[in-house]
DNA sequence: GGCATGTATTCCTTGACAGGCATATAACTG
DNA sequence: CAGTTATATGCCTGTCAAGGAATACATGCC
């Protein structure tokens, strides 16, 4: 259920690009708006659906309503991500774990296929 | 290959309970069908997506298509949930930690139990 | 009170899927 | 070869969500 609303909101592109500017810090609507080049009336309808899945919350001010992001979610995905994680981490073993990052001195590299 | 397909194929409810299937081991296309209860041809459709997304990937045995997850994307969401990861350590910290867990990740911090 | 600002809600239209069904393709069996 | 199993694809339809425009709601200011 919850967890439905959670993929749901994020499924949409111009709902990670508003969570993506929440976290760098708490935002009005317009503000939220203009960055995204969304209209207002678009920009608050995307945040009712944040907002109904629990990723962002709304602070008071004066006529302004500052979002900001909720953690909350985020540990639903990471637990929802944990056991790939797990996956991800053997197959890297299973490969050598030679991925493109920190590794460079493998004295023979088995060319993984595709 | 977007991060956008990627988000697209984890939206649909089906689709994440195919990969948690795929989670436990390959499996052909049918026997997906049947633990998901979904028709053959829905669970095919399904399957492309899934495939285009480069979340699984099929090996031809016979007739038979049995599907694998591919641990690639996970790292792409992984990666996405990085910078929110921090910001409920943070918020934890904030709170005074006193919740569960909030283990950094050292050498060897395998997430305990999920 | 009246007006300006900031945000939410409603209505409408359009487009994107998901699901069901029939059928096409591929591979094994005899 | 024909027949059978296993999967993919094409068509159709209903549903649902996103975007735009106009408007309602809320709050501060004069």
């Amino acid at each position: 259920m919850s967890d439905a609303a959670l993929w749901t909101a994020l499924a949409d592109p111009h709902r990670r690009a508003i969570v993506a500017l929440l976290l760098e810090r708490p935002r009005p609507v317009g503000e939220i708006a203009e960055a995204c080049g969304l209209s207002q009336p678009g920009t608050s309808k995307h945040l009712k659906v944040l907002r109904e899945a629990g990723l962002v919350r709304v602070r008071h001010d004066a006529q302004r309503r500052v979002y900001a992001l909720d953690p909350g979610p985020i540990i639903t995905l990471d637990a929802w991500l944990a056991p790939y994680r797990k996956l991800w981490n053997d197959s890297l073993d299973a490969l050598g774990r030679r991925l493109d990052e920190t590794a460079s001195d493998p004295p023979d590299t088995p060319l993984p296929k595709d």
